[in-house]
RNA sequence: GGAGAGAUGGCAGAGUGGUCGAAUGCGGUGGUCUUGAAAACCAUUGUACCGCGAGGUACCGGGGGUUCGAAUCCCUCUCUCUCCGCCA
C-alpha cells in the first residue's frame, strides 16, 4: 500500500494518477487525512493521561514502600477516573486506526507516469514484437492436437477433480517437465537463485503481496487451517522478504521458482477458454527481484529482456504490451505483458506479465533496506514476472509447429524432451 | 494424535508484580593505543508513533484479563523443542 506520508505529501498527485487506473481516490484520500488527524489527536490525549497514570502508579509504589499505606490508598482512589478515560481513548484510537488501515489498504498503487490511460485490454500499447508467423497448411487447434497425440486428458482431470485440472500424459507430461527445466535453467543462467516454495500460504502472506483482501475470491481457501493455495509463486517467494531489512549492497536479490498455480477464476469462464487457454491449476516459473528504488526500472527492463529471450529460443512469434491503466493490477505501478501468437486459434495469448510494484508491496511486507552507515531503513522495491506460464506456451508450440508428419519440438527444447517430434 | 518444556534486544542468556527498555556475554559502530593490524581499554549500539525540540507513549511470541502498577500472575491462540504414536 501507499505510505501515509506519501499520500499526505502528494494528495493531488495520488488522485490524478489513480484516474489513469479509473479509480476515484479523492474522497478516500480526504478520509485518510482526516482519520490520521483524529488518530494523532486521540493518541496525544491518551498518552498524556497515560503519563499521568504512570507517574501516579510510581508514587503509590513508593508510598507503599515507605510504609505510608493510608496515603497510598488515597492516591489509589484517584486512579479510577484516569483509568476509564485511558480505556475509552484507547478504544477509539483502535477504531480510528482500524478504519485508517482499511482506507489505506483500499487504495491501489499509483501507476508510473508512462502508463497509458485506457479502460481495458483493448487499449494496451504494443511496444515491440518479434518472431515470424508460421505458415500452416492446416490449422488444427491445440485441443484437437492434444487428443490426436494423446498428450493431455481433460476429461480424466474432470473426473478426478473438476474442470480445469488437466492430466498430462506421456509426451505431454514430458513436454511439461522439459519446459519447466528449460525455464529454470534459463533463469539460473540469468543469475536467479532457485527456490521451491510452499504451495499454501497463510493470511499474512496473502496480504503482503496484495492478494488479500482485494482478490480473496480468486484463491482456493483451505478453511480448516485458514491457508490459501497460491495463485502464483510470487506470493510465497516475495514473502520470503516479509519483515526483512536488507543491506543496500545485497540488492538486487534475484529468485526464481517453479510452482503449480491455483486460480478459481470465478466468473471468468467462457467459450474462448477452451483447452489450455484457462485452467484452475497450471505450472509456471516465476522470477522475483527485490531492488533498490533507484534501480528498479532498469531491473524491470532486464526482466522483460529475459522473458523475451526465452520466448525467442522457443521460436514463437511474440509481442510486448505496456498495460494501460484500466488493465493494470491493483498493486502494480507498471506492467508489461508478453503475448505469443497461437496460429490455429489465430489469436494472441498472454504468457507473461512482468511488473514493478515499487514500494507498494514492500510497505505491506515491511521489506526494507539500509544504506551503508544509514540508521533509517527505507522501503525496497519488488518486481516479478512469469518466465513463463506453461499452458499457453504449450498451446502455441503445438499449434504453430504442427506438420502433416507430427509436431516439431523447438530445437532449444529437444535436449530436455529427448524427442524432436510428437507423432 | 497423546504427554511435557519453552518463546526476552542482531545472537546467546539473566530477570523476588513497583527506578526494567530490560543485567551480562558475544557481535556491530566510533575512539585510545600501534608504523599497520591484532589484543587490550573507553564509549556507543532496538523499533514504532507524537513533538521544531526538550521530551512523551508503546513494544519482552499474538490477543484478552487481574492490579494503582505486569517481561514477571491468570486465560487463550500461535509457534518451537523433547518423548510416545502414526506416516511419505
Amino acid at each position: 500500500m501507499l505510505t501515509l506520508k506519501f499520500i499526505q505529501d502528494n494528495k493531488e498527485l495520488v488522485v490524478e494518477r489513480l484516474k489513469i487506473k479509473n479509480f476515484d481516490a479523492a474522497s478516500i484520500v480526504e478520509t485518510i487525512i482526516e482519520l490520521d488527524n483524529r488518530r494523532k489527536a486521540t493518541q496525544v490525549e491518551a498518552e498524556s493521561f497515560q503519563k499521568e497514570m504512570n507517574g501516579l502508579s510510581k508514587e503509590i509504589g513508593q508510598l507503599f514502600k515507605a510504609g505510608k499505606a493510608q496515603e497510598a490508598n488515597e492516591a489509589k482512589a484517584r486512579t479510577g477516573e484516569l483509568k476509564d478515560k485511558i480505556k475509552e481513548l484507547n478504544t477509539s484510537l483502535d477504531e480510528i486506526t482500524a478504519q485508517l488501515n482499511e482506507e489505506l489498504v483500499s487504495l491501489p498503487n499509483i501507476p508510473n507516469e508512462i502508463v497509458p490511460p485506457g479502460k481495458g485490454e483493448d487499449e494496451n500499447v504494443e511496444v515491440e514484437s518479434g518472431g515470424s508467423m508460421p505458415q500452416l497448411e492446416e490449422k488444427v487447434p491445440h485441443w484437437d492436437l492434444i487428443k490426436k497425440y494423446d498428450l493431455i486428458d481433460f476429461e480424466l482431470g474432470t473426473k478426478i477433480t473438476g474442470a480445469g485440472f488437466p492430466v498430462y500424459k506421456g509426451k505431454g507430461a514430458r513436454l511439461q517437465r522439459a519446459l519447466i527445466n528449460f525455464f529454470l535453467d534459463e533463469a539460473d543462467k540469468a543469475g536467479y537463485n532457485e527456490v521451491i516454495p510452499p504451495l499454501l500460504v497463510n493470511e499474512d502472506s496473502g496480504f503482503g503481496t496484495g492478494q488479500l483482501p482485494d482478490k480473496e475470491g480468486q484463491m482456493y481457501h483451505a478453511t480448516a487451517d485458514n491457508l490459501y493455495l497460491i495463485p502464483t509463486a510470487e506470493v510465497p517467494v516475495t514473502n520470503i522478504f516479509r519483515d526483512v531489512i536488507l543491506k543496500a549492497s545485497e540488492m538486487p536479490v534475484k529468485h526464481c521458482a517453479y510452482s503449480a498455480c491455483f486460480r478459481r477464476e470465478a466468473g471468468s469462464w467462457g467459450s474462448h477458454v477452451r483447452g489450455l487457454n484457462r485452467l484452475h491449476q497450471f505450472d509456471k516459473v516465476e522470477i522475483v527481484q527485490v531492488a533498490h528504488p533507484d534501480e528498479s526500472y532498469k531491473i524491470l527492463k532486464s526482466m522483460v529482456q529475459h522473458v523475451q529471450s526465452i520466448i525467442e529460443k522457443l521460436e514463437l512469434p511474440w509481442r510486448l504490451l505496456r498495460l494501460c491503466g484500466g488493465d493494470l493490477s491493483f498493486t502494480s505501478a507498471l506492467t508489461y505483458d508478453f503475448e505469443v501468437y497461437s496460429a490455429a486459434q489465430e489469436r494472441w495469448l498472454e504468457v507473461s506479465s512482468v511488473s514493478n510494484f515499487e514500494s507498494y508491496q514492500a510497505n505491506r511486507l515491511k521489506l526494507r533496506y539500509k544504506e551503508d552507515g544509514e540508521k533509517k531503513a527505507q522501503l525496497a522495491h519488488t518486481l516479478n514476472g512469469s518466465a513463463l506460464a506453461l499452458p499457453r506456451i504449450v498451446a502455441a508450440i503445438l499449434e504453430n509447429n504442427q506438420t502433416p508428419e507430427g509436431i516439431k519440438v523447438p530445437a532449444a527444447l529437444v535436449p530436455y524432451t529427448g524427442f524432436d517430434i510428437i507423432k
